[in-house]
DNA sequence: CGCCAGTTTTGCGCTATGTCAAAGTGCTGG
DNA sequence: CCAGCACTTTGACATAGCGCAAAACTGGCG
């Protein structure tokens, strides 16, 4: 039933674009369903296994990446070994903005990954042929900078509870923006991982996990994902404007 | 009150473009000399006096702003009044990056400054007028993206001996950018100000000056700038290599 | 079904930084 | 030239979160 003209040579079959979870992604949506194919016969398909590293700081930036299965976490290394996480990423995000020769951060996936890859000369094509395609870009990397302003926020100004309340919230309010429960905060990460992104140990980060099961504000589902019992209080919280009592009080 | 579009004159243009110290900004940088009046007439000049507001958080985002002269501060409120300073920008840098339809964040002018204030809409006229405009465009955020992970670091993962070296090299490096010497850091701002930045308090920021001193890292300069006397010793510092031992061992 | 390796939780003292307070410094306007 | 005010420096004490260590989970695998 597919036109094979108009068919990436890469898949063989149709573009799987149409059916992608990622495609209304800032990356994808610029493009009408018709000129998918054109985008598409620029993506080399990526999968990753969970741990599998995409990108090393320091490597010659040549690709980006568009996320369409799994989750990914982006960081940094200070010389002697800290490490600071700069974003936990998901399907419909995009990895690889710099104008940088060479990344700043390293990616690698924290569970079964699946991307679409593209050359940067390749997108250079693109936006010659389709205009709009650039502000799309730029759009992009102006999401990421209003969650790197949040975090500034939280890691500046904000203690272990509101960060990890900010934390939470921003979890789930992705997925819910995909489509899923605004009350559920999938995590793929580990807590080091959390705490490497939230500026604390994982102790800290333990810790405070333990006082907001305590207080009932959220319900482990799973070992991967919580529920927030009461998004608006723990929204109050992680602005500063409420302190945490618990059902016994909160002693902790 | 005089508007400065008359008083260009040199190089016989009649935009005060060719002259300004923010030609070779990103913004301004995309268009070539024959196509500045172009620019300029979608520019309108704003003029502050120090400590006065540009943006407010939650202003309708209708303008972006290019800095001529002076040094600004901007900044986001958590509620019960912490503050966080997001940047301090100088000459070249621009304002008002967002898709939001309001400013996340204030500015305002920590020293006499002027700007070129440019409406959303003629801006939109021009990237259709001028192909490579809104690449200029998309390469502005992308800038203020890489300051902004580098102070993620910062805030994350770095003390505050740490920081505050890292704080002064980026200060001294702008400086440098801008054909000024590499060792001079100004400081346009207060104790406060750098201290809302680096997430600590402005009497950590202060001891943390005279630990400095004492070590013979940095000399005051007058009140607002510093000289650093051993720039590679200090990004060693920076980068976490190194801790700090003053003439007399350093005893704090 | 039970063992192992990795992860998480919890306890306990410690330290860097915050908080409160007071003294010192240097512009700025009259 | 001085007074006043805003900013900075320094000191003394308090504490949130860290670092180390041990115990308790958890999930994958023989």
């Amino acid at each position: 039933m597919a036109d094979d003209r108009t068919i990436s040579a890469r898949g063989g079959g149709q573009v799987p674009c149409l059916s992608c979870a990622a495609r209304a992604s800032l990356l994808c949506s610029g493009m009408q369903d018709a000129d998918l194919p054109a985008l598409y016969a620029h993506a080399r398909p990526i999968r990753l296994k969970r741990g599998q590293p995409l990108i090393m700081e320091g490597d010659q930036a040549e690709r980006v990446y568009n996320v369409r299965a799994g989750h990914m976490m982006l960081s940094r290394l200070v010389e002697d070994g800290r490490r600071q996480v700069l974003a936990f990423i998901g399907i419909g995000d995009y990895v690889g903005h710099t104008v940088a020769p060479t990344y700043s951060f390293s990616a690698e996936a924290l569970s079964d990954v699946l991307l679409c890859g593209f050359e940067r000369s390749g997108l250079e094509t693109l936006i010659g042929q389709y205009p709009g395609f650039e502000r799309q870009f730029r759009r992009m990397t102006t999401v990421i900078l209003e969650d790197s302003l949040d975090l500034i926020v939280a890691l500046g100004r904000k203690n272990a509870l509101e960060r990890l309340c900010s934390f939470l919230l921003l979890m789930a309010n992705r997925e819910r923006r995909r489509g899923a429960r605004a009350d559920i905060a999938p995590l793929p990460m580990t807590r080091a991982d959390i705490a490497d992104f939230l500026g604390l140990t994982l102790e800290t980060v333990s810790r405070t996990f333990s006082r907001l099961k305590r207080a009932g504000l959220i319900v482990t589902e799973g070992a991967d994902r919580v529920r927030l019992v009461d998004p608006v209080r723990m929204a109050a919280i992680a602005e500063g404007g409420q302190a945490l009592t618990g059902p016994v009080a909160d002693p902790l």
